[in-house]
DNA sequence: TGGTATGTTCCAAA
DNA sequence: TTTTGGAACATACC
């Protein structure tokens, strides 16, 4: 389920839930899921109130009492939350029970068992391996182009780079890309201003749009997206590009599923040119 | 059966 | 040193 989007309208969901409520008891059923471990998760957070509930990155946020640090969730594949209330029966793969104080109860399930669940009393050491936010002021096009001018590697997968913009994954990226109209291994630092431009358009652009639809459900795991209906790109190999009607294109790149239109995303100026010093 | 999957990390190779 | 490729993590689905 997890790209910045769905962990922004799972936070937004949940934050009525569980601001201003204390933890009183936590359950771990897959221990390696558990940062640095189990006992030191429940040390930090049981009998501590969620004083905020926030997303930073891809990683679900909540903010304990005063000087109690912080209980940080990442979803990776398959992570999600149920809230036991609206479940007559048990939902599968459930890998941690948080209890309330006022007798509600979150299941944390994924089927990979790839999520992480992390006590952290420092939440800027805990976070410090983060890149910017995307949708924050300081994200501007000029911290873009820096951004971009000190690398030289393929643009897509320094999209994918959560170290240097935190929160795109493999389906916004593709989603970006095909806004800004850039192919996917286009080198970042041969952008033209405008490109550059664009691109972070695009960025903010789909981040924005897919939060408002909710986010996009890929399958039954996150239900209530509905960014999937007004993907461009992703997941349409073969189908009829909607801005040229060229099939889009599917490729792998750096490991991940790419999807493009070979027409309006064609790769140009990517060469080192003989001419260059 | 084999290939793929919304993510991240570690290691080796270039 | 930086970038890229592969494997690994564990499970479901086609």
């Amino acid at each position: 389920m997890p790209e910045l989007p769905e962990v922004e309208t799972t936070v937004r969901a949940y934050r009525p839930r569980l601001e201003g409520r204390r933890i009183a008891r936590f359950v771990s059923r897959c221990s390696k899921q558990a940062e640095p471990n189990v006992a030191a998760v429940r040390r930090g957070i049981v009998g501590k109130r969620v004083v905020r509930l926030r997303r930073r990155a891809k990683y679900i946020v909540a903010d304990l009492d005063a000087g109690c640090g912080h209980l940080l969730i990442h979803l990776r594949m398959s992570g999600h939350f149920e809230w036991a209330a609206e479940h007559d029966r048990r939902p599968r793969h459930i890998r941690a029970i948080f209890d309330l104080d006022d007798g509600n109860r979150l299941w944390f399930c994924d089927a990979r068992k790839f999520g992480k669940i992390v006590y952290a009393r420092d939440f800027a050491e805990a976070t410090r391996h983060l890149g910017v936010e995307p949708l924050e002021r300081g994200f501007t096009t000029a911290r873009l182009r820096r951004i971009l001018g000190e690398h030289a590697r393929q643009i897509k997968p320094l999209l994918l780079d959560q170290s240097i913009i935190a929160g795109l994954g493999n389906i916004y990226a593709d989603e970006a890309l095909f806004r800004a109209r850039l192919h996917p291994a286009t080198r970042c630092d041969r952008l033209s201003n405008g490109q550059v431009k664009s691109l972070h358009d695009a960025i903010r652009g789909v981040l924005r749009t897919a939060i408002r639809y909710d986010g996009t459900t890929i399958d039954s795991v996150y239900p209530r997206g509905r960014m999937q209906r007004h993907l461009k790109v992703y997941g349409r190999a073969g189908l009829p590009c909607g801005r040229c009607g060229t099939p889009i294109a599917a490729m792998r790149l750096a490991q991940r599923g790419t999807h493009f239109c070979p027409k309006c995303q064609a790769l140009s100026g990517n060469r080192r040119t003989s001419l260059s010093p």
